[in-house]
DNA sequence: ACCTAGAATGAATGATCATTCATTCTCAAG
DNA sequence: CTTGAGAATGAATGATCATTCATTCTAGGT
């Protein structure tokens, strides 16, 4: 009898870019199911089916791997607000506002995952002023182009004593808030709900919009 | 010479149920400064001034003591605001309404240090059931509170179109996400403008309240 | 004043982890 | 086909931590 035919997987050999992204993945894969806190480098690299040292290899130290995580993802989602918010000339404001509920209240983003992986990070950001910096300066620029399609929408429908930067909060609050609710008691709020919700929000600002 | 003079901090034995709120308090304090992901044992005994053996010796277990501090906190904040939402006989709905943004938006619950906290198990949901079930008893408590009153809103002032189950939701939602603008992005957002943004929703959907 | 139940201590233990680096393997260039 | 630059591996290392428990100390009861 021979010894066990162990599979013997072939040593791949890839571009940095590629492994990096490998890594940044099964590290949010491992946030997810296991929590920032307990999330080791053996397990993200295990998830990635590579081994231990790599990690240290393309990243340098674990932090240096959470923060571009945390960039990856925050980047994601922000860049696809931002680029609906800003839409194609031919889309009307009605419309924008409704694709902008559609994403964020949406499949890709209210995947558990997703969230999981979002709350762990605000959970540290009291201790951790890194991670404050990345998140703040993306959710800045969202708020900004958020205002601005306010504004946009204000002034098309003349409403009145709505100032769009304080709306912009508010409405971005809401849209956090209901992901919290999403992740904490799923089964008190359907994404249905949520987007019902959303929507109303919107309605009594704008009625003429929505 | 003499031997260092250790100023010697005399032993004090209290009972169970005051050691258990100084750890209590001690890990609040540490999860804040910290993080929950770096909170250590020693670091809570320390900062309660005791000794490393005696947070094994009251709670049994790290995750025991987590978990406590967890309860500790979700009901301090949620029974805070459903004795407001109960309120007096005195009191009418539209000054219940008032308090209670008050209370969300005010000194005691957006110090620093308890949205970091909060925010912090927030974190640990996506990972961690127990969490998801201690802070998910109190939240439905809570919303099913605020629904009432505002249904109770809601009769009083003749509003139709608006579901107060819904609106509940929504208004917890916008509250929870003010919190975490406050806490991860507080240069762009004072305490004033998020109590004017609080009551901006109120008013949009209770006109003759606000 | 003396005793003792049990509260409090903290050095020691063992488990877990991030990080290192000597070695192996891959593949593109020649 | 041959070769070397550097990508990938994983056993070993040392640091950090939760937890234990033999010992010390306290305070209420006698």
């Amino acid at each position: 009898m021979r010894a066990a035919v162990t599979p013997q997987k072939r040593r791949k050999i890839l571009p940095k870019a590629q492994r990096r992204q490998q890594l940044i993945e099964a590290t949010i894969a491992c946030i997810a199911r296991y929590g920032l806190a307990s999330t080791t480098m053996h397990m993200v690299t295990r998830e990635a089916g590579l081994s231990v040292g790599i990690a240290n290899l393309h990243f340098k130290t674990k932090e240096n791997l959470l923060r571009e995580t945390l960039r990856y993802v925050a980047e994601e989602y922000h860049k696809g607000q931002i680029e609906i918010m800003r839409g194609s000339e031919a889309d009307n404001l009605s419309d924008r506002l409704t694709a902008l509920l559609n994403f964020q209240l949406g499949r890709g983003v209210t995947q558990r995952q997703k969230m999981s992986v979002w709350f762990a990070y605000y959970g540290e950001v009291g201790a951790r002023p890194v991670y404050q910096k990345i998140v703040s300066a993306w959710d800045r620029a969202a708020a900004r182009e958020l205002e601005f399609l306010f504004a946009s929408v204000i002034r098309e429908g003349g409403y009145t004593d709505i100032d769009p930067g304080e709306l912009a909060i508010g409405y971005a609050a809401l849209i956090d808030g209901l992901h919290l609710a999403l992740l904490v008691t799923p089964r008190e709020l359907t994404k249905q709900s949520a987007k019902k919700i959303g929507r109303d929000f919107l309605q009594r600002a704008f009625p003429n919009h929505i």
